[in-house]
DNA sequence: ATAGTTGTAACCGTATTAGTTACAACTATG
DNA sequence: CATAGTTGTAACTAATACGGTTACAACTAT
């Protein structure tokens, strides 16, 4: 199993929207054309970024902004915008016995463990900034 | 994006295998009893963990033991053995245009902190051995 | 009015998953 | 030795997710 590649997609969206700001449109065409992808999976990925609150898209025009200050940009909150969608990342089995000494309990011997390695990942996606890495990209002018 | 379930049957399967130890013979069916499952699921999952050496199956007659302590096996060996195929559970967008400044970066930017988020979750599920699940189970008998 | 763009629906091929049926190989037991 | 129960595995199914693609209505600067 692996998480799907918008959560990499989205993160060199949201770079280049910051790099190439004020210096051309990043329109879905031009973001596609760094990510290696078609137009519609950056316009699909973008819609999920806005839904979340981190960027702006200039409609019939076109154009990406960050909506916040890429210090204040994360990888758990781009990873929240296109990726999560259930509440644990561990998919827990359905049916387990309840009257099983070990099925009855099974829930409760794991749920808070598999919440804790959740959460572990999260702090660790939450304390990458989006700056840390805009800031490694030599800005070829200024 | 949610990891298969296999990781919380397979620790179910392997709690089962050891609480019931001696007492019943833990075959799939019976496994699958528990777990609610098809005894072909279970199969399928014992055959990975008797593959990363956790359990020995006796052919024909049945029956699951373990192979090593429950305090050596952690929710990782699990893991590893019924979920692990690929490096990183982060999958990486295949063409990134070299040729442009982010694209052309964003591995470099990207890979290691990737690599520690999934080191820190691997980490953290090494920490939870068997045996301290096993023991939060009262033991009937004895 | 036009050209370029976004947002979104619809569809495709591929892959993975849990589940199921089927069956050969194996093993203890009568 | 024959049998019943079991494992190991292949083959198939339905459901779901993914990246990709085509198409098109709605929007906007010029």
């Amino acid at each position: 199993m692996q998480f799907s590649a918008r959560l990499t997609m989205a993160t060199h969206i949201l770079l280049a929207a910051d790099y190439f700001s004020g210096e051309v449109r990043t329109t879905s065409e031009f973001l596609a054309g760094s990510v290696g992808t078609n137009p519609v999976i950056v316009r699909r990925i973008l819609g999920q970024l806005r839904n979340a609150g981190l960027i702006t898209v200039e409609q019939g025009i076109g154009g990406v902004s960050l909506a916040k200050d890429p210090s204040e940009i994360s990888l758990l909150d781009i990873y929240n915008a296109v990726e999560k969608k259930e509440e644990t990342i561990f998919h827990f089995h359905e049916n387990p016995n309840g009257a099983c000494p070990v099925g009855g309990r099974i829930h409760e011997l794991l749920d808070d463990e598999l919440e804790r390695v959740t959460k572990c990942m999260e702090k660790e996606l939450s304390d990458i900034k989006l700056s840390a890495l805009a800031d490694k990209i030599p800005k070829g002018k200024e």
